[in-house]
DNA sequence: TAATTAGTTGATGTATACATAAATATAAAT
DNA sequence: ATTTATATTTATGTATACATCAACTAATTA
C-alpha cells in the first residue's frame, strides 16, 4: 500500500512539475532549492529525485532532455516486450479480460481528452499485465514516464487511426491469432514513434 | 565516474554480503544494524538498500528469495532483448569487437574458474553493447543482480557445452547470420536457465 | 482462555547541523 | 588577454537528533 510521505508526495510533485514544463529540459534541479519550494527538508527531496532518476526523468541532477534516439530506443525495447506480451495475452487471455479490453476501445470512442488518454493507456496496460510476467511489468512501468514526457498529450490523444489499430489487436487475441497480434502489435508502436517524432 | 563515497561503499559490502550469503534469503534488513555493522551512520545505509530495492536484490525491506518464477520470467525477458541485441551484432558488428569476442571464447578456454565466469560475462555484454541501444543495456544490467543471486557460481562455471555455444554464436555474427544468430543466443539461454533451475 | 487495551520497544521518516567536495568568482602573473 | 592560482560561495555527502509510526509484550477484562 502506498504511503502518504513527504517522499512519495515530493516525487509526485517534482515528476509532475517536469511533466508541466515548470522546470526545462535540462535545468539543473538542487536539493535546496526543491525542499524551499515544497516546504521540506533535504531528505524527502533526495529520496524523491533517487526515484525519478531511477525512472530516467533526472539525470546527473538535471531534467532530461531525451532525444529522438532515447525515444527510438525505448520504443525498440517497447516493441519487443509489448510483442511479447501479446502474444502470451492471444494465447491465455479469457473472456472477461478479453471484454476488458472492448471497454477500453469503447471508452476511447466516446471520452473526451483526458479519458481517451486513459483507456488507451489502459488498453495496453491490460495487455501487458496478460503477460503475467512481473519482471517485464516493471521494464515496461519503468519506461512510461519518458514516453509521457516526450509525447505532446494534447495532440497525441488525436492520432489518427489509434483506436482502430487497437480494435484490429483485439480481434487478432479475441481469435487466439498470436503471430498476428505481435505483427499488429509492434506496427502500431511504431505508428505511435513515428507519430511522436513528426508532431515534435 | 565513480566516487568513493559511504553511500557506495556501502552497497557495495551490502550487495556482496547477500551474495556470499551473509544474509539469509527473506531476512529483514534493518538500517541501524546495517549501519554499526558497516561503521557508518544511517543515511549512507538508506542510499544503499534504494539501490538494491531497484536492482531486485531487497524487497520490502528483505533480502529477496527468487522463485523459480522470478527466474523464468527474467530470462524470457533476457532471451527477447539479447536476441534483438545479438541481431543488431550480426548486423552491424565490425572485425574489432568480433575479435574482442573472439578473446572472450579463448580465454574462457584456458582460464580457472573465476577467469571463465568472467570471461563468459563479458561475451554476452559485448553483445548487449552492440545493441547500441541504452535502454536495452541498462534494462539488462539492472537484471545482472538476481541472475547472479539464483546461481551457484562454483558449479555453474562448469556447465557442458556453455563454450562450444558462445562459440557457434559467435560464427553466426561472423557470417552476419541474424537470424541465426538470435535462435542460437535464445537456446543458449534456454540452456542456462534449464541449467540454473537442475542444480538448484 | 481469548480478546482487548495499554504500554513499551524498536524501526523508519524527517529535519538539521556539520564536513567535504564542486563550482564559481576574484586576483595575480605571464 | 589568457592563464594560473587563490579565495569564496554553493551543493552535496554524512552524522545525528527528534518525531512518528509499527510491532510486540504485558496486563486487564470479558
Amino acid at each position: 500500500m502506498k504511503q502518504y510521505t513527504a517522499s512519495n508526495a515530493a516525487y509526485e510533485k517534482i515528476r509532475d512539475a517536469i511533466f508541466e514544463e515548470k522546470y526545462e529540459r535540462g535545468e539543473k534541479l538542487t536539493e535546496v532549492k526543491l525542499a524551499d519550494e515544497l516546504g521540506v527538508s533535504r531528505t524527502p527531496v533526495r529520496d524523491a529525485m533517487r526515484k525519478l532518476e531511477e525512472e530516467g526523468l533526472i539525470k546527473d541532477k538535471r531534467v532530461i532532455n531525451p532525444t529522438i534516439k532515447d525515444l527510438m530506443n525505448t520504443f525498440d525495447v517497447r516493441m519487443l516486450l509489448e510483442g511479447y506480451a501479446v502474444r502470451q495475452a492471444a494465447r491465455y487471455m479469457g473472456p472477461d479480460q478479453i471484454e476488458d479490453l472492448q471497454q477500453c476501445v469503447e471508452a476511447a470512442k466516446r471520452g473526451k481528452t483526458e479519458e481517451i488518454m486513459d483507456a488507451n493507456k489502459e488498453f495496453h496496460d491490460i495487455i501487458v499485465k496478460a503477460s503475467n510476467n512481473d519482471v517485464l511489468i516493471d521494464t515496461i512501468d519503468r519506461m512510461q514516464s519518458v514516453i509521457f514526457l516526450f509525447r505532446r498529450t494534447v495532440v497525441y490523444h488525436q492520432r489518427p487511426r489509434l483506436i482502430e489499430e487497437h480494435e484490429a489487436i483485439l480481434e487478432a487475441i479475441r481469435n487466439h491469432e498470436e503471430e498476428q497480434a505481435e505483427w499488429l502489435m509492434k506496427s502500431h508502436l511504431k505508428k505511435d514513434l513515428d507519430f511522436s517524432i513528426h508532431s515534435w
